[in-house]
RNA sequence: GGUCCGUUCGUCUAGGGGUUAGGACAUCAGAUUUUCAUUCUGGUAACACGGGUUCGAUUCCCGUACGGACUACCA
């Protein structure tokens, strides 16, 4: 494939949607392989929807998430301005181009008079669309008013838009590198607007113009835009930018969970997980939303789960890194039903990569949380720490969640565990155990693992019966790290001292 | 309603005219461990339905059902 040219093109209306960043991700693996361009077009041409500091928000994203831009807003290029607001002359050229050439028409319908043609066709129970080849001489365009008309019309300055003249009874076949050859008839299309009422295109003209003089090569996009596909078809054509069209690939939706429909913000809130890559603050209702990046989902385990929700490479392996997603990726290979969004799996991805991060990368976890408690520990203590943790975490926050017992003594005890593991027994050998570790000049697993056996034959006291025990005294609760690792990592003195306050404290 | 797209374990999916229909997550059981977790072993669990084509269909074709998208001067 030469000349690899992707554009991911959200409008600036919210927050990026997580069903956006794998689209973002496939155009930007398709790109990556070949060796080509990955443009962001910002398309923000509906001036009622746009949302402050949407821009900004897709763009952190996309840089939290690693998906690197070529081109485009925030980056620059060949082909700027990249905000379709920006471009507005050159959608007005390409409109007038259509009228000039016949394939377009100005109309100038009221919405009440929209409103009545749709009554009208319900009533019938016509098939017709709403406005093309079948109805369009009943509106007031172009096509039925005099030229005279128009131009008064246009020169009184009354609100008018510019309309696609779908012809009648065509087949317009379009190939979908994912879904094979799709074919529709024109007259089930409607005479979409182009140019709307305040001057600004709608999506259809502007995609296709900007994809046209941006040299896409690959439309890749949500599956929402597959009906509309073959309208940007008979654009291309009527522009005469047919045989320049770039190659489409219309992706299967994200479902929600459980039930119907696609994943919304909605359903995300209800079972408690985020669907927004970052955190964010609607300005508009000052709703908050929790992002992935927030909750504790690394960027690269996300991906990877995101990347295998509608692809897969053929393969076994699940856990790619960006590199090898990259290397293997194909559009051949995405599957054409929706996917339902599991959490689950994306719980398990971050775990696995979590897992695999040395505890010097680990022990950065642990920092914010031992700042904020003005905690001083040596780096070699912290990752000791953190890689008894590994394998217990899923999350970078449970690092200080299970991680904080190495800082602070139990002050309360797990209850349940008390009244049935502590007893009289329990206390003689802890007694014991203390005097014995006293004696131990160096602590570590080994050491410490020999001297409580050791406490235990001589004081007739199965050394099972007392793990839980022990390490309900050094922590309060009854699950935890390896218990010779949390004595060898809390030291001689710290062990002791919170043996003796237990011991204290605890009713037998 | 119309148009388009889809349908393999609960979920993500592999596969493909003859397979014990494979893997992963989740789930269950066992093993290991001082606990929980991890790890290991094993188990439950799927081709939506009906017709065709064929010696043979889960795989190809057609219907039906179900699901989804679209049907705005939103993208």
């Amino acid at each position: 494939m030469k000349g690899v040219r992707v554009r991911f093109a959200p409008s600036p209306t919210g927050a990026l949607h997580i069903g956006g960043v794998r689209t973002a991700l496939y155009n930007f693996l398709l790109a990556r392989q070949q060796g080509g361009t990955m443009i962001l077009r910002i398309e923000d041409t509906d001036q009622n929807r746009f949302v402050p500091g949407a821009e900004n928000y897709i763009l952190e994203s996309l840089k939290w998430a690693g998906i690197e831009i070529d081109e485009g807003v925030g980056k620059g290029g060949p082909h700027a301005p990249y905000r379709q607001s920006e471009r507005k002359p050159i959608y007005q050229k390409y409109a007038k181009q259509l009228i000039d050439t016949g394939h377009a028409y100005y109309a100038f319908d009221t919405e009440e008079e929209l409103e009545a043609m749709r009554e009208r066709l319900k009533n019938q129970h016509s098939s017709e669309q709403q406005y093309g080849s079948g109805t369009r001489l009943q509106m007031k365009n172009s096509l039925t008013l005099t030229a005279e008309e128009v131009n008064k019309k246009i020169a009184d300055s009354k609100p008018y838009v510019i309309r696609l003249k779908v012809p009648a009874n065509e087949e317009i076949q379009l190939t979908d590198l994912i879904r094979g050859e799709v074919i529709v008839n024109s007259s089930q299309m409607d005479d979409k607007v182009l140019m709307k009422s305040d001057g600004m295109p709608t999506y259809h003209l502007a995609n296709v113009v900007d994809d046209y003089l941006m040299k896409i090569s690959h439309v890749i996009r949500g599956e929402e835009w597959l009906p509309s596909a073959p309208l940007h078809v008979l654009l291309y054509r009527f522009l005469g930018w047919e045989k320049e069209m770039p190659r489409f690939a219309h992706l299967p939706l994200l479902l929600k969970a459980d039930g119907n429909g696609k994943l919304s913000k909605r359903d995300a809130d209800k079972a408690g997980f985020p669907i927004f890559p970052l955190n964010w603050t609607d300005p508009r209702t000052n709703e908050f939303s929790k992002g992935f990046r927030e909750s504790g989902y690394l960027p690269e385990a996300l991906l990877n789960f995101l990347a295998f929700l509608g692809w897969n490479p053929g393969t076994e392996q699940e856990i790619f890194s960006m590199a090898q997603l990259i290397t293997s990726f194909s559009l051949e290979r995405i599957a054409k039903h929706g996917a339902r969004f599991d959490i689950q799996k994306a719980q398990w991805f971050n775990q696995q990569y979590l897992k695999a991060k040395p505890g010097a990368d680990l022990s950065k976890y642990l920092l914010p949380s031992l700042a904020h408690e003005k905690i001083n520990c040596p780096p070699e203590k912290i990752i000791k720490i953190c890689e008894a943790l590994r394998e217990r975490v899923s999350f970078p926050q449970d690092f200080w969640e299970q991680g904080k017992i190495f800082f602070f003594a139990p002050v309360s005890f797990d209850p349940q565990l008390v009244s049935k593991k502590w007893n009289a027994d329990v206390v003689k050998f802890l007694s014991q155990f203390i005097n014995h570790l006293e004696e131990l000049n160096l602590i570590e697993g080994n050491g410490v693992k020999q001297t409580i056996e050791k406490t235990a034959q001589t004081s007739g006291i199965a050394s099972e019966k007392i793990m839980q025990p022990l390490r309900l005294a050094l922590t309060g609760g009854a699950s935890g790290p390896d218990l010779m690792m949390i004595i060898e990592i809390l030291g001689k003195e710290e062990t002791i001292k919170r043996i003796k306050y237990a011991v204290a404290t605890l009713p037998v």
